[in-house]
DNA sequence: TACAAATTTGTATTCATTATAATTTATATT
DNA sequence: AATATAAATTATAATGAATACAAATTTGTA
């Protein structure tokens, strides 16, 4: 499904901003914060303006288009692949990667007492690369 | 083993602000902020700063004394519960409960070629209560 | 083409957090 | 006990992410 109807999809006006913010998110595989998307996009919208970008991930958002996951440094990172998974975070070098994890057993032990719409699961530690170059 | 000791234990002064600090996220389940920590210890200690209070939650994080918890409201909450276990954040009145949860068969998934050390699973929904009170 | 609505821009503001310097407290030494 | 030194705490300034707001621009419709 194209953006342009994915968005009108969820009653969100594509205009041209709105579609190459999220194709940013959709094609970086980075998890990328707002000064990474505005950076990025500057160059091919050199008016774009930093609350442009909070404004439309918000509304990404809002519309789960997108999913925001809070990082241990403070930073706000985008995904937009909606497809159950987790995060594997390297402590070293930052990077974010998905992970493809079955998550149905893990909702069991808590589904009972309350109602659970959404699993983060983020797995810490040091990725292949980093553990090579040390 | 009592507070002093712990605080000692990894090398860290334990003067009575950290204690009274590091006490208050050990004894509440509220998952506290730094605000929070704040305001409630400001009772006790008059002359506390909201400095000494960033500064310690630091120095017991990077001591792991406690974990801190990056919420999607931008808060950074703190947790002294070390055992292993999930989260249950409840989208509507924002409580944060523990989740015993087995995480061993979770790591197979992604231990063969990454170097995990910490297993992050926060489970999202609406809590008993807040589904009562609708 | 005119007009209204929506989007974008740019600046100001807010607030969490950190940096810095000064003060206070604790410890070691004499 | 007094002094020196180190560490902790305090208070303020600074930083930067994020939001609020008003103005400008763009888009869509009549």
């Amino acid at each position: 499904m194209q953006t342009m109807q994915k968005l009108k999809a969820v009653g969100v006006k594509p205009s041209i901003t709105r579609i190459m913010i999220y194709d940013y998110i959709f094609s970086t595989k980075d998890h990328p914060n707002v000064d990474e998307i505005f950076i990025t996009l500057k160059e091919t919208l050199p008016t774009l303006s930093k609350t442009t970008v909070y404004n439309t991930v918000h509304l990404l958002k809002t519309h789960r288009l997108i999913k925001a996951y809070a990082m241990p440094n403070h930073e706000m990172r985008y995904d937009a692949n909606l497809d159950v998974h987790a995060h594997f975070l390297c402590a070293s070098c930052g990077q974010i990667t998905d992970v493809l994890i079955d998550v149905c057993d893990i909702v069991q032990t808590v589904i009972s007492e309350n109602c659970i719409d959404e699993t983060v699961i983020t797995f810490h530690g040091t990725c292949s690369k980093c553990q090579t170059s040390v």
